[in-house]
DNA sequence: GAGTTTGAAACT
DNA sequence: CAGTTTCAAACTC
């Protein structure tokens, strides 16, 4: 377009644009397949047209996200209200912002805030992304901006910069609303920025040199963008904002909030400030809910800020660069569609660029996805810059720079993103300031440094970081971790998404290897064709995983690269059916435990959430969920002819655990025997572990602490499927998932995860099902709706369902963050 | 490896 | 809510 040609900030929107308009593609393509209809036209005017597109398509999200009881949630909890909104909805609410922007009337404030929900709500609620990312990348700008501010030098005029971006010129407006677009699209709109500063202030501070900065505008040319904003906007914004003395506090608050959701961004800064409360933000982002961690996140925000302001002292540079960036923004949308490989064809600045892209969608979201992302697109691409990277994390000048940046933008994004709770791991390994060094690995692995702070939360990270990690580099954190191969494993569990690029990318074979002995399953990989890797048909996405080279898949969007549409596909599908990632397999045990009484019941069997329908089968293929499972059919199930091995529906439930089995047990049931005792033990020290683990694993639940982590074990637990620990499942998941590697790796016959778990030995499984609707959240699903598929619960909150604290102890845990979201405001 | 079967997921 | 279509895994050859 005419990105580069017109005035930089043009140049910026533009590029921003065509950024958003990528990402509305993304989105777009995830969710409704439409396109963002590229940016095209030159100009602010252009802008415009994009951002609305996106308030079209994100309103109805946004409005979801109201109506979600999550989101009323979220903004209950969000002590800020509305007050600018007016301002907004003027400039970005009416373009961008549907319902949401009209609740928030202050565009700081409320963007910030808004920000803080989008990004919880992204990592809790994946649904709406979109939403969350025009409010949240305002806010991420304005925060990034305040940020900057706060930690470092000029506060007032990143104050200004910000209020300049968000209210100030119509450019910045749109900037802001772009950004935003973008930020929604890559969910790190802050995060790009602050690598993009970061890269600056590193390259700077590092003494790296100005000649780093054109790379890492190249690499974050948003954030090259915003530094011109800011610039600009400084001047111009300061007056013009409203009040951007309290907006500010607030922003600046949010803005940490945000600013560890979505960009961790700089190493140092957050490593300083932050670093290890980075880490529990990122937990709580990725919780979404914890607001406990914002309390820390708020100091993370400082170090982020600081790297911000460090920006506008490069922007100049940048506003070159930032055509360049455009170009390259244009081309990546195209390179990320084509997905990781695509950067391949492109320069170094097209990979730099595209990682820069990709990174700001998946830093806010998942660190880890932008961290595999970021991996994969140096792997993918090969080119120089990347390769070099991850080999050594050594870069070439160029390369140098990104990595670090982008290292650090990831590790930052890993922490914010909290979604993926590697980023988590990552965030604190990020304090270090390794990450600087070590792009990929770096994040990577920092997180798995971090262990201290984190160290509930490494085992998830860990697991998937040691594998992305497992680069030779990381060796020393990485080893740890995968010396506690369970670990690893919950971690990879944890995520809602869990990076299987990662594992299986960065250090594929080691975690891969080790999930796929027990399973081919573990490490599932789709062969899907026609779905995109976004719908629930394919298994990776159905575990919240990412497609991992594995993958026969085409046309994949289930990578970290389309993070955005990833979420925001997970999004839509939750809101269609809340328990849609949930596992499908409610274990016993998760319900014994919570009971406690359970306990003694104890082993009830695990049941299928919603329950079979198999009229061919007999229940005794893995056409069958139940069976695939590893548990018996219940009444939920609709199924004909069921022989169940693992329990029938009739009833004769198949009781036992062991010997049960009664009548069919086929071969599989009998692995699945064996594999009980072996699920047995790893249930207990699943427990054991879990409690610990949940908190971790909570914040990976995030999105849906329900519990995917179970059912990645099913499907995917290989994989590392995310064990999300997170919330309610989190037990589940901790169990289960830290387990699932194990059971994974078990013999096949055994039902994705569960089955072996116990269920078999103590499926009794009605009264387990009771217990499971009190203990599980899928127990709740249950009784809500036996026998439908969908069985919505009341709401996604599961976090928040009473059901949760019922299911589970561990699940308590996890709770908490939720409540403390609550508060938080 | 290709083709068929199966049932969940998605759509109407 | 029910019926149909689509999809990809599971299975078979």
């Amino acid at each position: 377009m005419s990105k580069k040609e017109g005035e930089n900030e043009k140049v910026s929107l533009e590029s921003e644009n065509v950024e958003v308009e990528v990402e509305g593609r993304k989105s777009e393509v995830s969710v409704k397949g439409e396109e963002g209809g590229g940016g095209g036209g030159g100009g602010v005017v252009v802008v415009m047209d994009t951002p609305e597109r996106n308030k079209s398509q994100i309103a109805t999200p946004i409005s979801k996200f109201e109506e979600s009881p999550f989101s009323n949630f979220l903004n209950n909890l969000s002590p800020i209200k509305p007050v600018k909104a007016a301002h907004f909805p003027q400039t970005l609410n009416t373009l961008s912002f549907g319902s949401i922007p009209s609740v928030f009337t202050s565009p700081h404030v409320s963007s910030a805030r808004e920000s803080r929900f989008l990004r919880r709500h992204l990592l809790s609620d994946p649904s709406k992304p979109e939403f969350a990312s025009d409010n949240s990348a305002k806010v991420d700008n304005d925060e990034g901006m305040s940020d900057a501010v706060n930690s470092s030098n000029e506060p007032k005029e990143s104050l200004g910069s910000q209020n300049s971006v968000v209210e100030a010129s119509n450019e910045c407006s749109k900037l802001a609303v772009e950004r935003t677009l973008n930020y929604e699209c890559n969910d790190s709109p802050s995060t790009l920025p602050t690598g993009s500063f970061r890269g600056k202030s590193l390259s700077e501070f590092a003494g790296s040199s100005v000649t780093y900065v054109p790379l890492v505008q190249g690499m974050s040319g948003k954030g090259l963008l915003r530094c011109e904003v800011n610039t600009e906007g400084k001047n111009e914004l300061d007056p013009n904002k409203e009040a951007p003395g309290c907006d500010w506090e607030n922003l600046i608050c949010d803005a940490t909030d945000l600013l560890i959701f979505d960009s961790p961004g700089d190493p140092e800064a957050f490593t300083k400030a932050a670093g290890p409360n980075l880490r529990h933000f990122g937990f709580a982002s990725n919780e979404m809910q914890n607001m406990q961690a914002f309390g820390q996140a708020s100091t993370s925000e400082c170090g982020v800020d600081g790297s911000e302001t460090e920006k506008p002292s490069t922007q100049p540079a940048d506003e070159t660069q930032v055509n360049e960036y455009a170009e390259n923004q244009k081309m990546k949308p195209d390179s990320s569609l084509t997905n990781d490989g695509i950067g391949v064809g492109q320069s170094e600045r097209t990979d730099t660029e595209m990682v820069s892209t990709l990174y700001r969608g998946m830093r806010r979201r998942c660190l880890v996805f932008e961290m595999v992302g970021s991996r994969r697109k140096h792997v993918d691409e090969g080119s120089g810059s990347s390769a070099v990277q991850d080999t050594d994390g050594n870069l070439a000048c160029n390369e140098k720079q990104l990595v670090p940046y982008k290292a650090v933008s990831e590790s930052s994004r890993c922490i914010l993103p909290g979604i993926g709770l590697h980023l988590n791991a990552l965030a604190a390994s990020s304090k270090d300031g390794k990450v600087v060094k070590h792009e990929t690995n770096a994040s990577g692995k920092q997180l798995l440094i971090t262990p201290g702070s984190a160290v509930s939360l490494h085992p998830l990270v860990a697991g998937q970081e040691s594998m992305s990690k497992s680069l030779p580099e990381t060796s020393k954190e990485i080893v740890p971790f995968e010396n506690s191969v369970p670990l690893m494993e919950d971690a990879s569990l944890a995520p809602g998404y869990v990076n299987n690029e990662e594992l299986s990318q960065t250090s594929p074979k080691k975690k891969r290897r080790r999930l796929e002995p027990g399973e081919g399953e573990a490490c599932k990989r789709c062969n899907c064709k026609k779905s995109k890797c976004l719908k629930l048909y394919c298994e990776c996405f159905a575990a919240g995983v990412y497609c991992v080279e594995p993958c026969a898949c085409q046309d994949c969007f289930n990578k970290p690269i389309h993070e955005d549409t990833v979420l925001a596909t997970r999004k839509q599908i939750e809101s269609r059916n809340p328990l849609a990632f949930a596992p499908k397999v409610i274990r016993n045990a998760d319900t014994i435990s919570e009971t406690g009484d359970d306990s003694s019941k104890t082993p009830a069997s695990a049941r299928h959430k919603r329950g079979c329908n198999c009229k061919k089968s007999g229940c005794l293929k893995k056409y069958c969920e139940c069976y695939q499972g590893g548990v018996g059919c219940s009444i939920n199930c609709r199924c004909e002819g069921c022989k169940n091995a693992f329990g029938r529906k009739d009833g004769s439930v198949f009781i036992g655990t062991d010997g049960d089995a009664e009548e069919e047990e086929t071969d599989a049931y009998e692995k699945s025997t064996v594999d009980r005792a072996s699920h047995k033990n790893l249930l207990h020290s699943d427990v054991e572990l879990n409690p610990d683990s949940t908190v971790p694993a909570t914040p990976l639940a995030f999105r849906r602490p329900p519990m995917q982590l179970p059912f990645s074990l099913k499907n995917k637990p290989p994989r590392s499927s995310f064990l999300s620990i997170g919330s309610s499942s989190g037990i589940f998941a901790g169990q289960g998932v830290g387990r699932p590697d194990f059971f994974q790796p078990q013999p096949q016959p055994q039902p994705k995860f569960e089955k072996p778990f116990e269920s078999v030995k103590e499926d009794e499984m009605p009264e387990i099902l009771q217990q499971g609707g009190t203990s599980s959240p899928i127990s709740g699903i249950k009784t809500a709706s036996p026998n439908r598929k969908r069985v919505s619960p009341p709401h996604c909150d599961f976090a928040n369902s009473p059901s949760r604290r019922s299911s589970r102890k561990l699940i308590l845990q996890s709770i908490p963050s939720f409540p403390s979201l609550t508060p938080n405001p």
